[in-house]
DNA sequence: CTGTATCCCAGCGGATACTG
DNA sequence: CAGTATCCGCTGGGATACAG
């Protein structure tokens, strides 16, 4: 019990086959390596890159835009978007004007757009309890015009609460 | 135009109202100090603190519990839950065990707890993209038992796609 | 316009040892 | 059990200058 309590200790981990044998605990994997929010963290880890992600889902895909509305520096938007681009969240794609020569534009992959969920959401907790304030509007449904936020719904559609959640650890079993 | 577009610049931050006159460039207020997701990421900056963060909505409350589960060291689950407590994402309570001496034990707060989508859309990304795989049954609705992820969501209840996005600047004019 | 090269500093975080 | 003190290496990120 104390084992499976320790051994389960991280809720955002991978599913556990409860009833098998456990192995030494030596032989564990560590919690962070099963963990998805741990790795998300390695691949998105810093500041700037969450930075230059925010201004690729607005719109930018030029360099110096990047360095401009994301406020970092030349050598680090370089870094982050080596670093992205090498992640697979974003991809650089040749593209040319009439009578340009060719250029390099940055473009959100599926991978990378789908941290979409985790911007909006972190945005929603910053203004509620950063600023203060509901902001409405900033990011809606094209047809509708609803507002859109990342918003924890169970599988029946029922919006839930913090209260409401059953948390179960479900961390894997080594191989 | 240019003006606009540049001052315009960052997808996810305050209201602007594009009727009024923009004052002198240099008097803009940094994009990134009106930004509720950038100054999310000044309260919760580091690796370890969502770390910390995911073992308290996991349960853990003392201190030895953070350092094992989160596996990070002594130094560290102690400057971070100083720094969380100063945010008033965790709190520090006393207790007492009947017969034992007065311990503390960290809780969520309400501003703490309300973190719970990012961490949850974290997670469904870093299962996803990482692990590829879909996991049913981490975190269920109480009740119902039906499968909570963080999803957009329209005000009219549509579920919306990335493609589906209107994204508004909403830049607020300094005072 | 799109970077790279270099220098520099501050902060994260591990290891170890120590205290109430 | 719940931290603190100290040391130290790694990395993020700014400034500046330079290059294709």
């Amino acid at each position: 019990m104390d084992a499976y309590a320790s051994y389960n200790a991280g809720m955002l981990t991978q599913p556990i086959q409860m009833d098998q044998r456990l192995p030494p605990r030596d032989q564990w994997p560590a919690i962070n390596d099963d963990c998805p929010m741990a790795r998300m963290l390695e691949v998105l880890s810093t500041r700037s890159a969450f930075l230059i992600m925010r201004e690729a889902f607005y719109g930018a895909t030029r360099f110096d835009q990047f360095v401009e509305r994301a406020e970092v520096s030349e050598p680090v938007a370089a870094a982050r978007l080596r670093e992205l681009v090498a992640e697979g969240l974003l991809e650089k794609l040749p593209y040319q004007e009439p009578g340009q020569r060719t250029r390099h534009e940055y473009r959100l992959t599926d991978k990378g757009a789908d941290l979409l969920p985790v911007l909006v959401s972190m945005v929603a907790w910053g203004d509620r309890w950063l600023f203060d304030r509901e902001v409405r509007g900033r990011i809606s449904h094209i047809g509708c015009g609803g507002q859109v936020t990342a918003e924890l719904r169970c599988a029946e559609g029922h919006e839930v609460g913090i209260g409401e959640l059953e948390l179960r650890s479900t961390r894997r079993l080594p191989a």
